[in-house]
DNA sequence: CCCTGATTCGC
DNA sequence: GCGAATCAGG
């Protein structure tokens, strides 16, 4: 493979959308996260944000002989690319975030209301399945696992971690399980239990 | 151990 | 210019 203006495009966005360099390489194909590194270094992209620094002609030298900081830019979950992670029909959807906007109608100024952050959904929720359609063992599979959970911030998550959230997303209590991940599966093995079921076992179980 | 980016250096 | 190997770090 070679770099392409294509390919050294898509280098460039994921780059600056603060991509790592493994994704990066993931996504374009046939390089490794080294070619990655070592043309974004090429490319002289390497640092941080932007910092064309002339507007100060000042004669003293920079103080600063070397020490430059990453980049600070948000780093982004892996993406597991095109699938959406959606196993089963969600049984009973989790509402996230109902609370409208009030309407102050008298204040112009913008009143303190706590306008509080969606933090997480990232990624697409996986099912929060009801009770009565998850057998009893992984069900208690869950409970304990998540008593082990790393609790992970979404920031934290990688392809090897368990993606299920853990918690109520609207406050602090909340976190993603982050036990290692089954191959391929964005979840651990007591999460992938709930999250994947076959039709069939499914349909039994229902009334 | 998983991962990150940075650097080196033979090709 | 390229990128594997290596380094340094979280």
């Amino acid at each position: 493979m070679s770099w392409t203006d294509d390919r050294v495009e898509t280098l460039k966005r994921m780059w600056s959308e603060g991509q790592s360099a493994s994704a990066i390489a993931k996504e374009l194909g046939g390089v490794t996260r080294n070619a990655v590194i070592g043309k974004v270094h090429r490319l002289g992209l390497s640092n941080r944000t932007e910092e064309p620094e002339a507007a100060a002609p000042a004669p003293a030298p920079a103080p600063e002989p070397v020490a430059r900081e990453k980049p600070a830019a948000p780093r982004a979950v892996p993406q597991p690319a095109a699938a959406p992670l959606r196993p089963e029909p969600t049984p009973e959807p989790v509402a996230v975030q109902p609370e409208p906007e009030p309407e102050p109608s008298t204040q112009p100024a913008f009143v303190p209301v706590p306008r509080r952050p969606i933090v997480p959904a990232g990624q697409p929720l996986p099912p929060q399945p009801s009770a009565n359609e998850i057998s009893p063992e992984a069900l208690a599979s869950v409970r304990e696992v998540e008593k082990r959970a790393k609790k992970l911030t979404l920031m934290e998550l990688t392809e090897r971690t368990c993606k299920w959230p853990i918690g109520d997303p609207a406050t602090d209590k909340f976190w993603f399980c982050g036990l290692p991940s089954v191959a391929g599966k964005p979840y651990c093995e007591a999460h992938v239990g709930v999250a994947f079921q076959p039709m069939s076992s499914r349909r039994d179980r229902r009334r």
